[in-house]
DNA sequence: CCACGATACGGACACACTGTCCGCTTCTCG
DNA sequence: CGAGAAGCGGACAGTGTGTCCGTATCGTGG
């Protein structure tokens, strides 16, 4: 189960440097499926991506074996920025007002494509899917931030982070704007306290 | 947009009576789409429904154009349990608990079959949609109980009943049990409070 | 009771999308 | 430069949806 790979080198990174015309075709389907994902939403047909990137379906499935390889690496970046945060908003003194913060930030980042926050909130879900991985880092920031509100006495304590985050993945997003609806997050924050 | 009928008689039900074969395969499908749609979820095959009700994919798409039309069907015996519950806990003394036994119980009519809650939440948003039309009886009721509350000022006032229902029903499932957890509704509900 | 028109049946079909396979091209390194 | 590995691309098989139309069945009027 771990690929064709020869279980040789236990080397950190890569096997060996992909070829020039792989990394290039790699970033234009990467670019093109962020143009797609965020016109047509995440179940955008797969074809599309590899016509804007100019390339075969061949190529497509082999650098992204599934649509939901392609997710996840979309969702990288996000991640990255909101562990930052999480990291950042754990110096300021507030512990609820960082936990707030910090929520609508996920938010804004989760309707960044159309269905993004469905997959994510399926993805918390299960351990073994790609994308709880890809979430680690995020999930781990926004945990500690959620101790430190817990251990403050600011929020119930009955109740996980990752239930937490669960919770507010799977809110309705305003069809328009692709927000969530912001009263259906105060909703929510108001039912989290104590 | 009204079906190729030849708009003459205002007649209060139907046009003619259907076929005796139509009216068995009719409720064949039903009956089919209740067992399908309960082991695989409302994403299970269509061509599965027509296969166990023993008729071809002609039949199945005559009767219902497509899925949704399924879906509503089955959709109406919750929504009559709904609106008849709602009207018998609108004479019920307390509006809060009132409104609280209702939820609960729309919570679990909306977790009979997998997926279930996710199309109810699209259909209350898309007006067009033929969900909506089936709900309005739920609705209404639920609208009636709703009004009770917040005139007793036992709920918050910037929200409609529409927009709870929506909330709810959003709400994420346990994937064993198929219910709503219980602690998510609970955070909603203390939320909705003044 | 039968024949005929309306009604309904059913499966083949057209279409959309996913993911795989393999012959051919392009890169890279000696 | 020229092998051989690495990668490409599109044809293809599989799955599911919804349509179409030749055929069978119903039910009614003669």
């Amino acid at each position: 189960m771990k690929s064709t790979t020869p279980a040789a080198s236990p080397a950190p990174t890569s096997a060996r440097a992909p070829r020039a015309d792989a990394r290039r075709n790699y970033e234009a389907l990467l670019a093109a499926a962020k143009v797609v994902f965020a016109r047509s939403g995440v179940d955008a047909p797969m074809e599309e991506v590899a016509r804007r990137a100019g390339v075969g379906q061949g190529t497509l499935y082999r650098h992204f074996p599934t649509r939901e390889h392609v997710f996840v690496a979309l969702l990288g970046e996000r991640v990255d920025l909101l562990d930052r945060t999480a990291r950042e908003l754990l110096e300021a003194p507030d512990p609820w007002q960082s936990l707030v913060g910090w929520l609508r930030l996920y938010d804004q980042s989760a309707t960044e494509y159309r269905g993004m926050s469905t997959r994510v909130a399926e993805g918390l879900a299960d351990d073994a899917s790609p994308v709880a991985a890809a979430c680690a880092p995020m999930k781990a920031g926004f945990g500690a931030l959620f101790d430190r509100a817990r251990d403050a006495g600011v929020v119930r304590s009955d109740i996980s982070a990752l239930q937490v985050l669960t919770m507010i993945s799977a809110l309705p997003k305003d069809p328009e704007r692709g927000t969530t609806i912001e009263l259906y997050l105060d909703i929510v924050l108001k039912g989290l306290r104590p």
